[in-house]
DNA sequence: GACACCGTATTAGGCAATATAGTACACTGC
DNA sequence: GCAGTGTACTATATTGCCTAATACGGTGTC
């Protein structure tokens, strides 16, 4: 499904987190698909249970998934995690504090629109 | 100076870390400016002059300060840390990673445009 | 009901990072 | 010399992460 950097500073089930969100935003997994297990995940990454679980709790409280006890986790339909005030508040205040920094390193304003540009042309967006 | 949050996840480090930072990209701190000494600066916060220490030298890593033994921390000119590879490239991943994650949660694309001319305005850039 | 599969909870222990406390050393300017 | 600066070191307590092992309850199939 995907690989783990040992190496990392990020600690484990912070990579599962964000490499099963970045499936889900990237359209690998749709919504109502079903995720491995628990047992099964942890099983193919050779990690405990238990962080595997933590890391489901972690997507699951982010609204990417949700769980039927019995049946699986399933990712959520996006509708039901739409702007969700907080989260979205909090993604704002990260790009503007980056950006702040990368303009302050010297980045000029037209090369941030380019970078904006790519991932507009990348997603195939329209103009709203 | 500023406040610490004991309440925050971010260890109190990282807080000071990112405190200075904006104070320097907002311009508070300006090139060659002397910053608080560590004992100074930990008695202020009350805590541990090691933890002080510790963020400062993590400034410095980052290039946003410099220091010469037995004078003081100096707040370093942008001229010195531009466009250091690793930290812009960083710098624009994270952006990436943000900005998908609010596409995804419904944000338009226009709603970001507006982001950023917020913050040009702010800054009272130029348009390159 | 038995079984296999799901998520979940609990307890325990090891390890690393964080923060504290205290002490010591080298450099600079007066 | 002295006061102020950054820096280094040891030791300790606390917290978070990860692992290990075990157990419990729900669901679907037979």
């Amino acid at each position: 499904m995907f690989q783990l950097d040992l190496k990392s500073r990020k600690s484990i089930y912070e990579q599962v987190v964000d490499n099963i969100k970045e499936l889900v935003i990237a359209g690998v997994l749709n919504s109502e698909d079903k995720l491995p297990s628990v047992r099964e995940l942890s099983k193919a990454l050779t990690v405990n249970p238990n962080t595997v679980q933590k890391a489901y709790r972690e997507l699951e409280y982010q609204g990417f998934i949700y769980t039927v006890s019995g049946l699986g986790t399933f990712v959520t339909s996006p509708i039901h995690s739409v702007m969700d005030g907080k989260k979205a508040h909090e993604l704002q205040d990260n790009i503007r504090r980056d950006i702040k920094e990368l303009l302050y390193m010297g980045m000029t304003r037209a090369q941030i629109n380019e970078l904006l540009q790519e991932l507009f042309e990348e997603r195939g967006e329209g103009n709203d």
